[in-house]
RNA sequence: GCGGACGUGGUGAAAUUGGGAAACACUUAGGAUUUAGGAUCCUAUGCCGAAAGGUUUGUGGGUUCGAGUCCCACCGUCCGCACCA
């Protein structure tokens, strides 16, 4: 017999899609609810080993949770809205719907011949209008609950892609998706109130399995600090150090602070001040970075603040480090303590006075100081002038105003537009469509304006995981008991770069919707684990234009999917990633080759040496698992299986007991090894009700990884110099009389005084002479 | 600059609480089998050495009977933040 793998992963992945054995119900008797979810794709197109590497260890724990009798629910979907679909589709001159359903389709084909426990029952694509009309009665919750709100802000302008951004989707001054440098540019829009959570969303990380560095990262972009708003004549200025107030010798204002232009009158270099104005608003992000070393500011000449704790009169300035958006966009400055004012000093030839500390309370009764803790986050602006999106369902009146879409005229349908390209005048390509626009105010019945902003794809994403557990539902975005059944998600698993956009989103959403009695949870991911990234052969980024891609197609074709799950795992620690190495994945060929050829008889030893491994393998199998160790998990099986191949004979429990260790990680040559057995053992057909996949994980005999026997490790002065089979349990006395009767040991010895005798019971004797 | 993670053979990597460094693979060499190639099997494979033995976890120091693991300094790589007062 040979292994072929893609004959036998075929059938046998229409065996399980036609018996279904992988559809959830939600609820089953005697077992426990698991939610186990992967961050779904983008319908980029092709499936590449990116993605590979995300789903297919997953769905090794997937399944492994499954055979330990957990009713396990592994969904999938495709987050199908955003900029991508839109540029590629103006890219190859189609419609971004025609692109992203075509995509689809491939993909779908693509993640079956994974061999994944997915149930495509509960598939969800998140620009069907079944699943954004949830999106848009979300959105009208928050409006109704103040958490929507429309306001006219400074926001982040990506002149390439022509919408505006998050601050989470700004990288370094540049569009997170096109590499741009972002302007600063001030439009009405629809902001999300997320930093009303700001002070939950980092204390509840606490409670979290999440990997360490992703909390720090959430932390340090929620940015708390604590410290006083306090008065210097009528601007207001936030410092967290309070207690150096008597060594501030200036002040300095954001060029945009409006306090400014109340000062207008009083200004007698206002021609000046306005240039410098200007001239700060026209620089980009990325100037404003690239410009830190080199501060700059303007004095602004005929005013005078003055200092609350000494009286002094101090000279105020204004220069574009201070920023507008955080704290009250003007700071004390305190050369003597703080290194940018001290640069920004001596440039400018300001005062520098030495500061004696006080007490930061005392001082603040004394000025009036408020205790205040500022956040670095900012509201989530959603708004997108783009057209691949989901269409805000509000309503302009001239009579009354915003008006939100009545629930019932849910959904607000995205209009086939056969130009759809974005205007870059601060419109979306929507405001084209008369059709779309022109409506009736939902309040007065008069003629009215339909918003034509779409919402930024991260809305979505960010509630997608509760409708899994409900995704046909026409009444309800979920059924509450469905949600119970299955919220919040056990085991979450994706990459690293979404720490703080869709992870933090995700967050805030859950703690919105519970504040307003629709969820009765606070985190929706209770575990989350990363994978990292594989690169290309040469160690380099994998792309098209370096030539060095795995397409894991070709892998598949050449050695199975089973052999490419495996060799995912096997490489080295999940969240690690690294290069694929094309010979890697050799090893892991032969040996399901060897296990498949493999020819044995069966004899009974109830204490053979390979039925004791055979029992610490489900131990090390079963732990690492749980801990993400795949690789590990995979190097124990082989160890297992080159013993199995010394030995003559098998205890009869070892080899299927093998086939449920190797199910998790190559689910279709498990299933074939596994029915030919059973056929074989019982001489009846196989009945897909006995596969591989539903039996119970194997648990080991605790009296059977006892080690009888032991090496105990000798050494002389900490180097080992010889080591001596011996039983478990030995006593000090006993190991030091072996130890000291060993050959290699007394040459070392002889002669010497011995002055110590350290011994670990069943490891080691440290003779220290 | 600040914060975090990390640094182990020719390669991917292993290594409970400080206790055998390099498991498991890949690669390479030699052998068996084979018409040949491939596949498979056996042996070897950190470095120096014929061997005995010595030596080895980025560098230097420290703690300890004993350090890849703990502490200090430095070098390097990666990631995140980036004037947040």
């Amino acid at each position: 017999m040979v292994y072929n793998p893609q004959k036998i992963e075929r059938k046998w992945q229409r065996v399980w899609e036609e018996a279904g054995i992988f559809k959830t119900s939600d609820k089953i008797k005697g077992k426990k609810n698991f939610y186990h979810l992967v961050m779904f794709p983008y319908p980029s197109g092709d499936l590449h080993i990116g993605h590979w590497y995300n789903f297919a260890p997953a769905d090794v724990y997937a399944r492994f949770k499954r055979m330990q009798g957990f009713n396990v629910m592994s969904p999938i979907g495709f987050d199908a809205f955003g900029l991508p679909a839109e540029n590629a589709a103006i890219k190859h001159g189609i419609h971004p719907k025609t692109w992203t359903y075509k995509n689809i389709e491939r993909m779908r084909k693509q993640l079956k011949s994974m061999g994944t426990i997915y149930d495509w029952q509960r598939e969800i694509i998140t620009c069907d209008p079944d699943y954004y009309k949830w999106t848009q009665w979300l959105f009208l919750q928050f409006y109704k609950a103040g958490l929507a709100y429309r306001a006219k802000v400074p926001a982040n302008w990506c002149p390439s892609c022509k919408t505006i951004l998050a601050n989470e989707q700004v990288i370094e001054g540049k569009c997170e998706r096109c590499d741009s440098d972002v302007l600063q540019k001030e439009i009405e829009q629809w902001l999300f109130k997320i930093t009303d959570y700001a002070e939950k969303l980092l204390k509840d990380l606490d409670k979290l399995d999440w990997p360490e560095r992703t909390k720090t990262m959430q932390k340090n972009w929620i940015g708390k600090s604590e410290g006083y708003e306090i008065k210097f004549s009528s601007i207001p200025v936030f410092t967290t150090r309070l207690d150096t107030i008597f060594g501030c010798t200036y002040l300095v204002l954001a060029p945009e602070n409006p306090i400014i232009e109340k000062l207008k009158n009083k200004i007698t270099n206002y021609q000046e001040v306005k240039r410098y104005i200007e001239k700060s608003k026209k620089k980009t992000e990325r100037e404003r970075l690239s410009e830190a070393k080199e501060k700059t500011g303007v004095e602004i000449k005929g005013v005078k603040a003055i200092n609350p704790a000494n009286g002094e009169k101090i000279p105020i300035w204004m220069a574009d480090y201070v920023l507008i958006g955080y704290g009250t966009g003007a700071i004390m400055a305190v050369p003597d303590r703080d290194e940018r004012d001290m640069e920004f000093a001596k440039k400018y030839n300001l005062p520098i006075k030495k500061t004696r500390l006080v007490d930061s309370k005392k001082i603040a009764k004394k000025v009036k100081g408020k205790k205040i803790t500022n956040y670095k986050l900012r509201d989530w602006v959603i708004s997108r002038q783009r057209y691949w999106g989901v269409p805000i369902p509000m309503v302009k009146c001239q009579k009354c105003g915003w008006v939100p879409v009545r629930e019932k005229d849910l959904p607000v349908l995205l209009p086939t537009l056969k130009d759809f390209r974005p205007t870059g005048k601060g419109k979306s390509p929507l405001a084209k469509s008369k059709k779309f626009v022109q409506t009736k105010c939902p309040k007065c019945k008069e003629l009215a304006e339909r918003e034509t902003d779409t919402m930024d794809t991260f809305v979505c994403s960010s509630w997608y995981y509760l409708r899994y557990t409900d995704p046909k539902n026409k009444k309800k975005f979920a059924d509450p008991k469905k949600l119970k059944a299955w919220l919040p998600v056990d085991m979450y698993i994706g990459g690293a770069e979404h720490t703080v956009m869709h992870l933090l989103y995700a967050r805030f959403f859950t703690k919105a919707l519970q504040k307003l009695g629709i969820l009765d949870f606070s985190e929706p991911f209770l575990r989350l684990r990363h994978q990292g990234i594989i690169l290309g052969p040469d160690g380099q980024k994998m792309s098209k234009s370096r030539g060095n891609v795995i397409d894991p197609d070709i892998q598949v074709k050449k050695y199975g999917a089973d052999a490419v799950r495996m060799y995912l795992c096997f490489m080295g620690p999940y969240d690690q990633g690294g290069p694929w190495q094309p010979r890697g994945i050799v090893g892991i060929a032969r040996f399901l080759d060897k296990i498949f050829n493999f020819q044995f008889s069966i004899f009974n030893d109830q204490n053979s040496k390979l039925k004791k491994l055979l029992h610490r393998t489900i131990k090390k199998v079963t732990e690492d698992i749980e801990n993400f160790r795949f690789n590990t998990a995979i190097s124990a099986l082989m160890i297992l299986v080159n013993e199995m191949q010394k030995q003559k004979g098998l205890e009869p429990e070892v080899r299927p007991t093998l086939l449920k260790l190797l199910a998790p990680f190559a689910p279709h040559f498990a299933e074939e090894l596994w029915s030919s057995f059973a056929k074989a053992s019982e001489d009846k057909h196989f009945d897909i009700k006995n596969s591989v996949h539903n039996q119970k994980w194997p648990k080991y005999n605790p009296k059977l990884i006892k080690e009888e026997m032991i090496t105990l490790i000798i050494q002389v002065n900490g180097k080992v110099r010889a080591k001596t089979e011996t039983e478990a349990g030995i006593s000090k006395e006993k190991a030091k009389e072996l130890a000291l009767s060993c050959e290699k040991v007394r040459k070392w010895t002889e002669g010497k005084k011995i002055k110590k005798i350290i011994f670990v019971p069943d490891k080691l004797i440290n003779i220290v002479i």
